[in-house]
DNA sequence: TTGAAAGCGCTAACAG
DNA sequence: CTGTTAGCGCTTTCAA
């Protein structure tokens, strides 16, 4: 492995003017710079990141810590399409990107935060994180710039994108609403999610804004979780058989939904309307097709890490970005019949 | 950020003594090893992996390299499901995992192997790359330790994964003839990717088999993308009338393959037998449900990263790993009326 | 059982 | 424009 030191005395140089010549510094002659730069080539030459990042002080590398990435959740597409976001941005830069795994068995002997100083990671994106996550505390603590997904948190180094959760829930609902439906349930994530509470927020104000009764029994919690969601839902059609439609907080639940609702042998979207959230590729293939509260993932990602590099390269301040969301009819509701 | 000099002055040790205590050496008295350990916790002591790494010329990281994790991928699950099964390995290993994007606009400037080289990575893991890829050449030249996923190619610093691609494909078209098939087209991939390479032949090996001739007309291209293989589909049917089923070499061009038979009135499986190939999460959930040929996507990466920390810590020489493919029959084929 | 010293490959004052 | 020197934080002989 050639170093600067070989190249310098091959080139009749020091170290210090290889250094120079490789970074581009304006000090440096025409001819020993030429020189240098053959000699470089000819012993094939690749610079020590390690070296370098350990005097700068700084490893252009991004952490980038995921709960969600695991065999199961590849289907629901969600992390993935945040990650190719994140993936894209940061491609375009000098960084690159260290994975850390949150479901792993790490977890017990290190915490991510140790994780992420011991490989000196310039920043961190955080994604699919619980609100009682005692990393979440952790990161706070520390000052490692670092930008949440989907976790309204902020600090002067740290900032978030999410979506707008509760506008988005506002909209799903209130469309159900003009459909015709007063008996409106909704099948949420878990009460660990910042997404949550804010769906469940928008959902009340939608039958607020109409003049709906909210009733508690129609509200049961799914956990994200596609054969939960069929579970509660069995039961909620069992406990309370005049609903008329359910919003569910995530697409894969709606599916779990639906298949209980077909079990129960409910029409859709004549005896029951269903709409999911998220828009993962899934939905719109399925059938019926699904009708949902689109998230644009991908710029979830690209927003995160855009902002992430900002903080690192220019010392902004972190930013707090909230992105829309669009309804996206398709044939699991209609009007109430 | 503290270091072991800080930690050594403050527990009245030396650096070095400092080092051997927290690295778990035995030749260290029990008080000096317990004062220092606290005082580390005290002080909130963090290891700098970085100038570990460079002392120890190894860096315990693994590069992934992984074209198809774009913005259109995410539909098709399989590179997705793959990073998965590897992330999931990885974790479980002192390894953390360095994201090396191929869709770049570095790749202008820097070759993937000078990645590579710069970040010190122990070890890479490469998949979806073609045949015809410089960076094929590149690392087969290199010295670094090498796991390819779906290419076929070795030495003695680089082991593959793969599945039985032309036993998969065989064993599809084999299922078209025993359902009474015998004009059975193709719609492959393309040139550049040995998994096509190695479908064909399996396809024609099953022709061969049940004495039908081998038509070339038959034979399409749709790179592996939904909508190309919609158009060769249509191009297909138009041209050759009398086929009465299709194999197609990836679940998403199976999907394009159907929107197209659809668009020209063929019932599926009535008119025209689909079958396609990968089991993605999709295909299950199609109507008609995809027949197809499941791979592991996830043993695939799994063992990929079995295999290179096999080769990183213990030295073993790479493996050539072959993974069995199991036949989904689904909705999308059935006797020939 | 401990410490002194050298060095991993690189950058960054500083001096010339 | 170039070189000398020091040092980033850590590990590793070697000697005590």
């Amino acid at each position: 492995m050639t170093t600067i030191k070989h190249i310098a005395k091959q080139a009749g140089v020091s170290v210090t003017t290889v250094s120079r010549a490789l970074n581009g510094y304006s000090d440096v002659n025409a001819k020993t710079r030429k020189k240098i730069e053959d000699v470089a080539k000819e012993l094939n030459y690749s610079p020590n990141s390690l070296a370098r990042s350990l005097v700068k002080n700084q490893s252009e590398t991004i952490g980038l810590l995921v709960s969600g990435f695991t065999k199961e959740s590849v289907k629901d597409g969600f992390t993935v399409e945040v990650m190719s976001g994140i993936n894209n941005f940061v491609a375009e830069t000098k960084y690159d990107l260290v994975l850390f795994n949150t479901d792993s068995s790490k977890q017990r002997k290190k915490t991510y935060t140790q994780l992420c100083k011991e490989r000196r990671v310039d920043g961190v994106i955080l994604q699919g994180i619980k609100t009682d996550d005692p990393y979440l505390e952790e990161v706070m603590e520390s000052d490692i710039p670092c930008v949440f997904i989907d976790i309204p948190v902020s600090s002067d180094h740290v900032g978030y994108v999410s979506t707008d959760n509760k506008e988005g829930a506002r909209v799903a609902v209130n469309h159900l609403i003009e459909l015709g439906h007063r008996k409106i349930a909704m099948v949420n994530g878990h009460e660990q999610a910042f997404v949550s509470k804010e769906r469940l927020e928008g959902y009340k104000l939608a039958l607020q804004q109409n003049n709906i009764q909210f009733i508690a029994e129609y509200v049961k919690n799914g956990s994200f979780i596609e054969e939960e969601a069929y579970k509660q839902t069995l039961a909620l059609l069992k406990e309370q058989p005049d609903i008329t439609s359910i919003f569910c907080a995530s697409d894969l639940m709606a599916i779990g939904s639906i298949e209980a609702a077909k079990e129960l042998n409910y029409k859709i979207p004549e005896d029951l309307s269903i709409i999911g959230y998220d828009d993962i590729p899934l939905s719109s293939y399925i059938s019926p097709a699904l009708t949902t509260v689109s998230q644009n993932k991908y710029d979830l990602g690209y927003n995160a890490a855009r902002m992430l590099t900002n903080m690192l390269k220019h010392h902004q301040p972190p930013e707090r970005c909230i992105l829309e969301t669009e309804l996206k009819i398709r044939q699991s509701t209609s009007i109430r019949l």
